[in-house]
DNA sequence: TAATTACGTTACTATTTAGTCACCTATTGA
DNA sequence: TCAATAGGTGACTAAATAGTAACGTAATTA
């Protein structure tokens, strides 16, 4: 089981860090614009998630002029889909398929 | 953006959360199998780890005699991939849907 | 050109988390 | 019955994390 999807994994677990990337999935923002959306914290602890989050690979931000444009990179959430919620999903319907069998008696044998 | 899932995402911030979440896929285990999975933590440190999984809702554990089985509660998971992977994958199937329009320069104009 | 705006970094503090230890209860098997 | 087994909990420590403050650079605007 390959783990460097951790630092994904960890970004995710913050509240405060879903809600930028949320925020991020109607397009690009600028910092002060995701600043602003956390008017109870200080500009350093939001850049201070934004970098958490850039490191994870799931921020990707670009220079234009002093402005900096923060934009969502999806491909590690799919990263988490197929590694883990994919395979946890199958279980999940198989499980249902098994439970099924069980309420109508099919299956009563092998169990 | 409801958010009742915060224990959810901290309980699958850690590898040996997730590990132990993995090992129990194949069906439950006593606590003394899944302690034994981690050689290198003592029985209290893993039974810690169960303890924040179970009170995310993705560990149920039920006493048969002396012996605890743990099984993995699968409903968690699945919540986290119907508010969070389900809307981020579509926006990856829009987002290189929109790719493909910019590299065959169909959509020059809106851009 | 100088003031304002936009943002960055480092150091520090407080809180949370991961791990260990000491002590314990309950069940099983000899 | 008693020893061994299976597991639990509270207290403690060290490390990680979330947040703030101080100081700074770079770009834009008046």
């Amino acid at each position: 089981m390959t783990d460097s999807l951790d630092p994904v994994w960890k970004a995710l677990s913050d509240p405060t860090r879903r809600a930028i990337l949320d925020a991020l999935r109607d397009g690009p923002r600028t910092t002060t614009e995701l600043v602003e959306l956390f008017p109870a914290l200080s500009r350093f602890a939001v850049m201070k998630h934004m970098d958490v989050l850039r490191e994870a690979g799931l921020l990707r931000t670009r220079a234009e002029g002093r402005k900096r444009i923060n934009s969502l990179n999806v491909v590690p959430i799919r990263q988490i889909y197929e590694h883990w919620v994919s395979p946890y999903a199958d279980l999940w319907a198989s499980k249902l398929l098994r439970l099924k069998r069980d309420v109508e008696g099919t299956d009563d044998a092998g169990n």
